[in-house]
DNA sequence: CGCGATTTGTGCACGCCTTCACAAGCGCCT
DNA sequence: AGGCGCTTGTGAAGGCGTGCACAAATCGCG
């Protein structure tokens, strides 16, 4: 190891290192870096510039830099970034060294494609579980391993250290799983139904919703037509007939 | 007053709306506010106070009023806001009153699912064509709809008038992908593969990265187990009350 | 008809994030 | 050894988004 002194470095000794806060919006793009550094070290690149790491990453090199300084220093003016060091930093901070265990519930439509995901397994996550209610679902094989019911949620969190749920159920039942797996000591959920979930405080929630994601592409799309529709001037299929008509037209 | 100025191009003559420019914040939360409402309509509810609409969206009322204020006025002070009328207005502004057309590109684990994924067509979108390059996989039938070969798109796209594309396919191809949609005349894309695209200006790509939402969490559960190691940090203090948490939504 | 209760719409201040621009640091070449 | 070019790390400024607090507006009721 080099004799490098960095506040937060994986291998510092005597105690837990003062762990550095984060801006969220970083946080969200160390993810980023972390697959495209991979992808650089798979090409044999040693070490990389803020410039090209930020094009991989389709960011801009300046935010890229303050990102990365909010880790600590690593790397060399002149130089660059060393690759598989600032690796193994951003998978120490994202601990992702310890291969987390995730469980899966809801075996259906989704829920049977995640759990096949490779893409899991490729970056740090070990799905050791899944869980369903329905019956018929319940002693079926999928990628190596038997769905549970999920009364069963409980023990096995406890007997695999499960930290992070991910639930791919129908919406009426998502808020259900929800207080499950916060019950068998899950602090970490992945959302893939439709609405919000209540959890305690201390558990964190992502939610990741497909339908909106498109809902949003069609606002774009819709505002690209009324633009295009006529430069300049006034929008000719575009009206809102919807809108009673007391209010449609202006009265100025 | 029955002369209400409508609200959405205040300040412009002639009466028809040049499209309002929303902040991309509230475009994003848009379509959890029609989804909250739609729920509403069920129950029976005509009316909505943005106390309650913000509670089911699970955001701050404040931040509701404001997002709503930049569509114009639908509120009445002292009642709340038009439930069926809400509706009409953001599904407007959102395009979905025209039942976007959709084609999904790569039908292996993932694509299989999102092409039975029912969260769609009940959400404003048709899935009118699936692709891949796999000669396996063209022509086998998906939920009523036939897998064709990739070479096709471009033809198909024109005959169905398909704006909206989905890639669901393994990393390596997604660019590739990419550029035949945007040859194709597609302007939005949705893509599950990790990676960056690029793009012409004029095409909108959202990314939805499964590995990345789980390594969010993996950073959060690593930050909170360095806490309660430390004497110093705040313990998990035990706050029983599922507060209705402001929930990380996946997005730029 | 007027008053009080209720709820919207918004001005304002604050904090986070992004972006620019540049000084400081490092290696290489002469 | 010294200078030169390249790249990082960061101070400062500007923009965007959030949340508070309150005036304006509307309804129901006596």
């Amino acid at each position: 190891m080099s004799q490098q002194r960095h506040g937060s470095t994986p291998g510092e000794a005597g105690g837990v290192p003062a762990f550095p806060d984060l801006p969220e919006a970083t946080i969200a793009r160390l993810p980023e870096y972390l697959r495209a550094l991979h992808h650089l070290a798979e090409t044999g690149a040693e070490t990389v510039s803020s410039e090209g790491l930020a094009a991989a990453a389709g960011v801009n090199s300046a935010k890229l830099r303050k990102d990365l300084s909010h880790l600590g220093s690593y790397g060399t003016r002149g130089v660059g970034y060393d690759v598989s060091l600032l690796v193994a930093q951003i998978e120490y901070i994202l601990g992702l060294d310890e291969n987390r265990a995730v469980c899966l519930v809801g075996v259906g439509n989704l829920g049977h494609a995640l759990a096949g995901y490779a893409g899991f397994a490729s970056r740090g996550f070990r799905v050791v579980a899944l869980f369903d209610t329905d019956p018929r679902k319940v002693g079926e094989q999928i990628n190596g391993l038997t769905v549970r019911h999920i009364d069963d949620l409980e023990r096995i969190a406890a007997e695999e250290s499960i930290a992070i749920g991910v639930i791919a159920t129908p919406p009426g039942t998502a808020q259900t799983v929800a207080d499950a797996l916060v019950a068998a000591g899950v602090t970490s959920i992945l959302n893939f139904a439709p609405g919000v979930l209540s959890v305690p405080s201390n558990v964190d929630v992502r939610k990741v919703d497909l339908a909106i994601e498109l809902q949003i592409l069609s606002f774009h799309e819709h505002r690209k037509a009324s633009l295009t529709a006529l430069p300049g001037g006034r929008s000719a299929a575009a009206s809102p007939d919807k809108l009673p008509d007391n209010q449609k037209a202006v009265g100025s």
